[in-house]
DNA sequence: ATGGTTGCAAACACTTTGCACATGA
DNA sequence: TCATGTGCAAAGTGTTTGCAACCAT
């Protein structure tokens, strides 16, 4: 019964990926944390594992990840990727301006807006990205 | 009357800038084409009009804009940076997939769901980027 | 005249790639 | 065993910066 420690072997399995140390720390992240990750943040947490990985591995996994549907990726007007579970749908962020801080957000009703622009404008919307920048409750005092 | 041709010196004097060839040139730009330019773009455009300007010169330009409000910066998940006039309010962009052209679109009310962010979570929303993702009329044939 | 702007080169940050070695199944 | 995954180094993009020369006002 090696199965009592959830360590996403099986997600891995799923879509036909060999489940090494880097793989499963990264998908622990990514089901761990609701905030986006970015390549660096992945090493660094990594690195508090004890596993050391090359950022070139790191960006090949979550871009294998990507592609296998596992995760997606974003980005917030950084200059660089963010990368965080595909599985929820329908969800967006709240990124502080002061702090950085990402939080998320689910249930917004785009769909009624999707509809509209699939008969004004005859564009068919596969995925869409929402995000809101301001200033977090924290951050206001 | 040397206004009756408009060249954007307006603009720039506003907002306390030299009128520089290539500055009125990539204002004209912004005001004529409704999608958002990368810096490569707005070389090419730039050369066009016999104008010869280092991408160091249009980062700094498209960065100076930005600071001041004539422009935006955004990023469409492509790893670059894209950027179009501010003044226009709440509208945003339909991106094809298949042919990588983006179609704006104007009018979406997020209005409420902004007051909702404030209220649930105490989140001060600032200014918010929505882009949908699918394939336009013309690619579905 | 003079301070804002630009060109050029160099540096930087993020990401990808080639290849030899290592490893999971 | 052997296809897949990784480390390392190098290269590819996009972007920023320092400084001398240039030009708009």
């Amino acid at each position: 019964m090696r199965n009592n420690i959830h360590d996403c072997r099986g997600e891995l399995n799923d879509v036909k990926l060999r489940a090494t140390p880097a793989r499963i720390a990264i998908m622990k992240y990514f089901e761990r944390e609701d905030k986006p990750a970015d390549v660096q943040m992945l090493i660094d947490y990594l690195k508090k594992q004890k596993i050391n990985a090359d950022p070139a591995t790191i960006f090949r996994i979550v871009n294998t990840f990507t592609e296998k549907g596992l995760t997606r990726q974003i980005s917030l007007n950084e200059g660089k990727y963010r990368y965080e579970l595909a599985d929820k749908h329908d969800h967006h962020h709240l990124i502080c301006e002061a702090c950085g801080n990402i939080e998320d957000m689910t249930d917004c009703n785009i769909d009624d807006l999707e509809k509209d622009i699939k008969k004004k404008k005859g564009f068919n919307v596969k995925s869409h990205s929402l995000e809101f920048f301001g200033i977090c409750k924290s951050c206001q005092h």
